[in-house]
DNA sequence: AGACGATACGGAACAACGTTCCGGTTAGCA
DNA sequence: TGCTAACCGGAACGTTGTTCCGTATCGTCT
C-alpha cells in the first residue's frame, strides 16, 4: 500500500497525535466524496458501484481510496452523525421510561436505524471483507449505551440476567429487514418478539412495546 | 434467454408433464455440476466463483448456465435432500415432544441447517438477484411443517397466537451465524431467546430448551 | 452402419467492478 | 518565487458473472 495510509481515514481518529496537516485540496475532495457517497447510498445503497460515487463527487476512485481504504470506512465516516445520534438517545430514553421499556425501544431505535440504511442489513451479515471493520465500529460504539440500559433493566428485575448485550446488539441488526422490503412491519415485530424474550418469567408489565 | 431455459432446471419439476428426454450427456453433466458444486460450496460457499464450480466439475461455463440458470437454481439443487430431511424431521419431533418443545428443537434443527451451509445466511440475507428464487424455495418448503408445528403448539396453549409463521422463518434464518464464525453458540443463544418471545405469558414449563 | 436433425457443448468475448499505481498537478512554506 | 511534499485522475489490471456462436454429440431412423 501506498504511504496515503497513513493519513487520518478513519472517521473521527484525532485521538492524542498532533493534527496533521490537511491540504485545501484533499479536505474538499474529502467533503465532496461523503456528500456524494451519502446520496449515492440513499438511492443505491451501500454497496453502490465505486465509479457511481466517485463520478458524482467529480474525484477519481484513487482519490477515494486514499481517503477511504475500504468500503466500511466510507460507510462509517457517512453515518456517524446519526450513530451518534441513535448512541445518544438512549439516555434521553433511559430518562423517560422504565428500564425494560428503555430497552425495548432503544433497540427498536437502533433496528430503524440500520433498516433505514439501504443495504446496510445485508453488509453487516455479508462477511465480505470490504465491510470488516463495521460490525465493530458498531459494537465500539453501540456496546456502551447498550450494556447500560441492559444492565439497568437486569437490577430492575424487568428482564433476564443471562444475555450478552454483543450477542443482542448482532441480533438486533440480524433481524432488520431493509424498509423499502419490510411493508409490513416484519422488523418491528420480530425485534419486539426477541424483546419479549428478554422477558420472559420476569417483567410484570402489560404495555405492548410499539 | 436461449431455449435451454425451457428445460428442467428447477430442482424436483417433474410434475405432471411427460419427462422430456434427457440426453446421457447432459444427464453427465448435471450429476458433475452437483457433485462438484457440492465440494466447493463446501470449501468455498454458496457464492463460490463459477469458474471454481466448473473447472472442478470438468464442463464449461454455457453449461453451467444452461443446466442452472441462476445461482439459486444449483444451491436449490445441491442442497435439496437435507432441505428435505431438514422439513421431514418436524414430525418426528412432534410425535417425541410437547407441541412448544417440538417448535423449538425444529427451529433449532432449521437454524443448524441454515448455519452449516458456508455463506448461506449471508445469500439468503443479501437482497442479490442471484439469489432471488432460494427465499421463496424455502418458503414453499418449509412453510407447511412450520404452520403444524405453530399451530399445534398454540392449540395447546403453549405459545402466543399472534405470530405468523412466515415472519417466524424468516427471522429464525436471518438470526444464524454461520458455524465457522459462532465459536460461542450465538446462534443458539439467540434462537432460544426469540423462542421464549414465543412463550412469552405462556408455557408453564421449566425445562430450557436445548 | 451411415445419415440426419435436434440437443448440447466449451470457451472466447464482453461488461461490470474493485483496486492499484504512475506521470502530472497543486498547495503550502521559506 | 522556487521548491518539495502532498495529492491527484484515470488507465491498466485482475476477477467474475453471463452470453452466444461455431462445433460436437447423441439418439433415431433407414
Amino acid at each position: 500500500m501506498s504511504e496515503d495510509t497513513t493519513r487520518e481515514a478513519n472517521a473521527g481518529a484525532t485521538e492524542g497525535r498532533p493534527p496533521r496537516r490537511v491540504r485545501a485540496d484533499a479536505q474538499r475532495n474529502t467533503d465532496a466524496l461523503l456528500t456524494a457517497a451519502a446520496e449515492v447510498f440513499a438511492t443505491s445503497g451501500v454497496d453502490a458501484p465505486v465509479r457511481q460515487i466517485t463520478a458524482k463527487a467529480g474525484v477519481g476512485a484513487g482519490t477515494l481510496y486514499r481517503h477511504f481504504p475500504q468500503r466500511s470506512a466510507l460507510i462509517a465516516a457517512v453515518f456517524r452523525n446519526e450513530v451518534d445520534a441513535c448512541a445518544d438517545a438512549a439516555s434521553s430514553l433511559a430518562a423517560q421510561h422504565e428500564p425494560a421499556e428503555a430497552l425495548a425501544k432503544w433497540l427498536q431505535r437502533f433496528a430503524v436505524f440500520i433498516a433505514t440504511k439501504r443495504g446496510l442489513s445485508a453488509a453487516l451479515h455479508s462477511g465480505d471483507p470490504a465491510y470488516d471493520t463495521l460490525p465493530s465500529y458498531f459494537q465500539q460504539r453501540f456496546m456502551p449505551v447498550l450494556s447500560t440500559l441492559l444492565d439497568t433493566a437486569v437490577k430492575a428485575g424487568e428482564i433476564r440476567s443471562d444475555v450478552d448485550p454483543e450477542d443482542l446488539l448482532r441480533a438486533t441488526g440480524n433481524l432488520t429487514l431493509p424498509a423499502q422490503e419490510d411493508d409490513k412491519g416484519h422488523t418491528q415485530r420480530m425485534v419486539a418478539l426477541l424483546i419479549d424474550g428478554l422477558r420472559y418469567r420476569y417483567g410484570t408489565h402489560t404495555q405492548e412495546t410499539r
